[in-house]
DNA sequence: ATTATTTTTGACCATCCGGTTAAACTATTC
DNA sequence: GAATAGTTTAACCGGATGGTCAAAAATAAT
């Protein structure tokens, strides 16, 4: 047999490909089995619906980014090395996956439900996340500021230029090459600008 | 007659309420005919097809959030009070319109190309919005940063904890209110955060 | 080799959906 | 008030789409 992978495994992955980009109500059956280099029905047959199919990705993909982002933050390290690990990791894997992060927004955006089943499988609890932020900005940099607010500053300078890439290059006219540049500029300027930020509470003590 | 609005503004209404919600492929003529109360035809008769109904939308939408972006940071100010404006603008607006940031990176994601017709009806160049923003950090602040980065920094910090709503709330269970609670907070926190990382880099002089 | 089981396929179905059309209704013009 | 133009509706069309099914092909069990 020329069957380098299984089936299931040829379904996922092209399934995964069609979904991330164009979502569910975008994505159709056939262009997944097209994809995937078999006949519709195969998809029936593994997964029972369209929806079912989907909801394996989802589960699959939110469990994978959730891991990545937890792992950092949960090692052992200074919190500003974290940060600076953190934005450099996120930066080069989302350069590869450009769609997951915005497919997993919109998944949830549009069915929030979603997320309940797939939290429970995960292994990792949010609110360690926090406490561990919580306690290294206490005692690392003397703070006692929301963690939440930080862990969400933080997501917001990795994530939001990635998801708006469209919007800032078409804005902005930037050139392909200048948004890569752009991109390798931020693995820098976010974690000095998240430091910089972190220290100036330091000084100012105007704690939130 | 009865006709407290015309036609074309009941379906212009009604399609925005649905596109924004659900994107194109996401959304049905049907639906937006029975949310305006006409027939389905009536859709056709005013506007060509759904496409061109969608780019309706979508122009609309764009330029109302760009003029919204561009006023603010375009007046006459210090660029600190157009950040702390901005952003108390900004949580405000959205909080009604929670779907319209996300509807236009959809929309853009899904084709890029969009953008080009929209820009050119547009009053605001880009360009002078950098050039403004540079201006003031370096008149201002003495620093050489790209605007760019500043203002793609203040979006993120903006924009994503709005669009990432629902995975922030499941994610770590937050409830309604305290969720309230916390954009409320972010009005000042970001402001202060952008200015604490903006004033690190005075006293550093670790330009990027 | 034969049977039983699993995997794969093609033909098919019901429904959904964007779009068309002709006729009905309304408003305007003369 | 008849003619004309503009607006609205119901019925319909054709293709797309998610899903089913029975039979064929491949694989495993005896």
């Amino acid at each position: 047999m020329d069957n380098s992978q299984n089936t299931e495994d040829k379904i996922l992955a092209a399934a995964r490909e069609v979904f991330h980009k164009k979502g569910l109500s975008g994505a159709r059956m056939q262009e997944i089995a097209d994809l995937a280099g078999i006949n519709k029905s195969l998809l029936h047959y593994y997964f029972r619906s369209k929806d079912a199919l989907f909801e394996k990705v989802f589960t699959e993909t939110f469990s994978q980014l959730a891991n990545k982002m937890t792992e950092i933050f949960l090692s052992e390290m200074t919190l500003m090395s974290k940060i600076g690990i953190f934005v450099n990791f996120y930066f080069n894997f989302i350069s590869g996956h450009s769609y997951i992060v915005q497919f997993v927004i919109n998944a949830l955006q549009d069915k929030p439900e979603r997320i309940r089943e797939v939290i429970l499988k995960q292994n990792v609890t949010p609110e360690i996340l926090l406490e561990t932020i919580r306690k290294q900005l206490k005692e690392e940099m003397g703070l006692d500021i929301d963690p939440l607010h930080i862990y969400v500053n933080i997501l917001g300078l990795v994530i939001f230029p990635v998801i708006a890439r469209p919007l800032i290059q078409s804005i902005f006219a930037i050139p392909d090459e200048r948004m890569a540049v752009f991109y390798e500029q931020r693995k820098k300027i976010v974690p000095t600008f998240i430091e910089n930020a972190l220290k100036g509470y330091e000084t100012d003590r105007t704690m939130v």
